[in-house]
DNA sequence: CGGTGTCCAGCGTACAGGTAA
DNA sequence: GTTACCTGTACGCTGGACACC
């Protein structure tokens, strides 16, 4: 782990690159560019030669162009990680809530202001969180201590960890196989090679709708939905 | 006082665990997440079923649930140790100076910075030539075929080997917990409860609730394959 | 040397601003 | 004005590395 140089610039856009972003230094925009593609996995396409010239002032002009100099700069799509747990920005709200609290002084009949303690030291608790308080305390009581030893039943756990490591390396397998995908409609050099990449992955995608599908409907069940 | 065995997993995502951490076995990440949630006393809540898998790669994926499970497999929140001193980093700062002092003869050029090529002598790459030859390029040197480089066929082919086999194993796993499950009447219930009576916590009673909840057993049962 | 806490680069998402239909 | 999408900046979260004890 480095820090760059100051003033190191962006290998896409030549715009001044904020750290090392997937692999390579880029700036904020490229970076937030590469991931939103390969997230959302956006098919863009050039509407003149494949060859736009991607720089600060025109890096929006063609994003095929952007997104293809990207991988060519060397942009690792197996950087990029998935469904990662909601965040909550907590210094925002509290501006937010600051605000709202000076206005509502003068305004008298807004909502109802949460309970603040902003000055406690450890009520933390955001508004979603006091939504979300108030549901079923302590229903644990009821299953009780019977239940003590984490270790009830060895069988089953030991099977159930397995399934679940086998599971987890299924997706992240999967998600190195989009990179894969992704990455090869843009092979670094132009090529004869390419039609071949292409073949190749289209007669891929019977075998590859074998296995997606089932990772993907667990990924649903589970994580997105 | 023991130290672990090489290649102990983490008890709560089965990485490989850095240590003994709040008296079990766990890795970097789970131990920092563990001290943070409860140091910022952070109330995280499912958006599923309380039951999502915990793993090395999804891990990130529902907060909830991964304290859950540190607080199932033992992690003891009374470990924690509150108001330490502050520390200094000295190591980091000699080295800070000693960089600064390198740099003076070594100003920067422009060039985005790649990995140290100690046996590559060209340590000054223009512009021109790092467009010319991206870092695919550098494959043949580059030591991980999965880390980098062009996107081949026999990378295809290794990682949908490696998915097929994780499938089939996933298949006879399923068999043999379908066994171990019919001749269990009660799935397991792990508790928390020993772990949740800590006197700081009960501080913040809507804190609390929010883990004082019964275990579900994992339900692996609908993914259809 | 092992278990604490801390730092920070690199991830992520959320927000605000812009453009277009 | 409304709806929708795209972009870049701001900031929260994570985990590996390192300082303390």
């Amino acid at each position: 782990r480095e820090k760059i140089p100051e003033g190191t610039l962006c290998v896409v856009c030549s715009d001044l690159a904020s750290g090392i972003h997937y692999s390579v230094a880029s700036c904020n925009g490229c970076k937030t560019f590469f991931r939103r593609a390969l997230v959302n996995k956006q098919a863009f396409q050039c509407q003149f030669s494949d060859d736009c010239i991607v720089d600060k002032s025109v890096r929006c002009g063609c994003r095929s162009c952007r997104l293809k100099k990207c991988f060519e700069m060397g942009m690792d799509p197996n950087a990029i990680q998935h469904d990662r747990d909601k965040i909550r920005y907590t210094k925002r709200l509290k501006k937010m809530k600051n605000e709202k609290a000076c206005d509502d002084r003068d305004i008298l009949n807004g909502k109802p202001i949460r309970e603040e303690g902003e000055n406690s030291p450890q009520s933390t608790l955001s508004l979603d969180d006091a939504i979300a308080s108030p549901s079923s305390s302590f229903a644990g009581q009821s299953l009780g201590p019977a239940s003590n030893g984490p270790y009830l039943d060895h069988d089953i756990q030991d099977v159930q960890a397995e399934m679940s490591s086998l599971l987890s390396d299924l997706l992240s397998l999967e998600h190195k196989l989009d990179g894969v995908r992704y990455s090869n409609k843009f092979p670094p050099h132009t090529s004869a090679a390419s039609c071949m990449y292409d073949r190749r992955l289209l007669d891929d995608e019977a075998w590859l709708s074998t296995y997606t599908v089932p990772v993907a409907s667990f990924k649903l069940s589970h994580i997105t939905l």
